[in-house]
DNA sequence: TTTTATTGATTGACCAATCAATAAAAAATA
DNA sequence: TATTTTTTATTGATTGGTCAATCAATAAAA
């Protein structure tokens, strides 16, 4: 019983089956039927709709990355002075579905793949890079050059590293706290009170 | 034509072996087999003194954390005042070795397992907790007890970040500049030029 | 004779990718 | 309108290959 247009809804559905397959079994264990069968088809059509599994798994880091892009963009839209520019890269890094754990287990996943495979790696460069001009961009606007790259590498690094170690912790992540150390780290390094 | 006492060698040979495999091929391209002749043996080998894949790749997690441990400890070691406690802990995660392709992909590769494998997030929670609290409890030394904790948090995960993107980045990595970083952005917290 | 070291063959399972087959919808044609 | 044709969606079987783990066999040392 084929409906037409299916092939956005299933590309969609086995991307973030991915995901969760990533999370539940590893990168090792993954296979095609497991993903086919949480999107609710068969391994054939997800071969037909990505063509190899390394297709499917390259979608998916774009998908992170996308995904990720937005949470920034919409809350930088809706900055207009350059401290709430900083405060939005931060807390669209923070947003609530960055610590889903399927979603963490799929980007570091990402940055294990990075290491030996070379689209992956050019893609997490991609965020790499886009998250600390995006800061540098913003910092320039409160402080100096100079001030502002080495500060915006620095706060790159500490949002990762927050990111990382706060979904490594047992339990559900503190975003708020999360996002308060980040700016405090920030903001106390440019001699200004968090508001 | 065996050799006795060959085991000790063979356990090095084969975590070192499996660090090369997890850099050159990926844990989901990984196979005994090539682990194996990356160090010289045969598959059989391998099980005989590892007994199952996943055992080898406990192991080598557990030397992951064993060598990093021992790096910050001979520095830890040779350090007097809490100034220099603190260095010892940044310079102890930021040793050369540490920035090895093979360590850094071997340790992401750690890092994904601990979102699926029960015994891989309990060991990656002993290196979060062992940096965390050195940091605290040498950071105490310098300042009160509340922004010890405060700024321990900041500096672990400052040290995960920074080392993170360090790895990432094209060319090999600056581990002085990176040192300084951290230990700027720590001194600077707190109102202390750097040495 | 027992212990330690080692290999290579074997086994049983699994998996990625292909492909032929099926069927519904849409378009084209009569 | 009725029909044939094409396009889109989908499955399940198949294939060829790979891999983890086991085991019997071999051999040197104790």
């Amino acid at each position: 019983m084929p409906k037409l247009g299916m092939e956005p809804i299933r590309r969609k559905a086995l991307i973030s089956a991915t995901i969760d397959a990533i999370h539940a079994k590893g990168m090792a264990r993954l296979t095609m039927n497991d993903i086919a069968r949480r999107a609710g088809v068969s391994a054939g059509l997800a071969h037909h709709y990505f063509g190899a599994k390394d297709q499917l798994l390259l979608a998916t880091m774009r998908t992170l990355l996308a995904d990720l892009g937005e949470e920034i963009q919409t809350r930088l839209a809706a900055s207009t002075i350059p401290q709430d520019r900083v405060r939005a890269i931060i807390r669209g890094n923070f947003s609530t579905c960055q610590f889903r754990p399927e979603v963490v287990s799929a980007w570091l996943a990402f940055y294990d793949a990075a290491q030996h495979d070379h689209e992956a790696r050019r893609l997490l460069r991609v965020y790499t890079r886009r998250l600390q001009s995006n800061l540098v961009h913003a910092l320039q606007e409160i402080t100096d050059r100079a001030t502002a790259e080495r500060l915006g590498e620095t706060t790159a690094a500490l949002i990762d590293g927050v990111w990382i170690r706060r979904s490594l912790a047992s339990g559900d992540p503190d975003t708020e706290s999360a996002i308060a150390l980040v700016e405090s780290a920030v903001f106390g390094a440019l001699g200004m009170s968090v508001a």
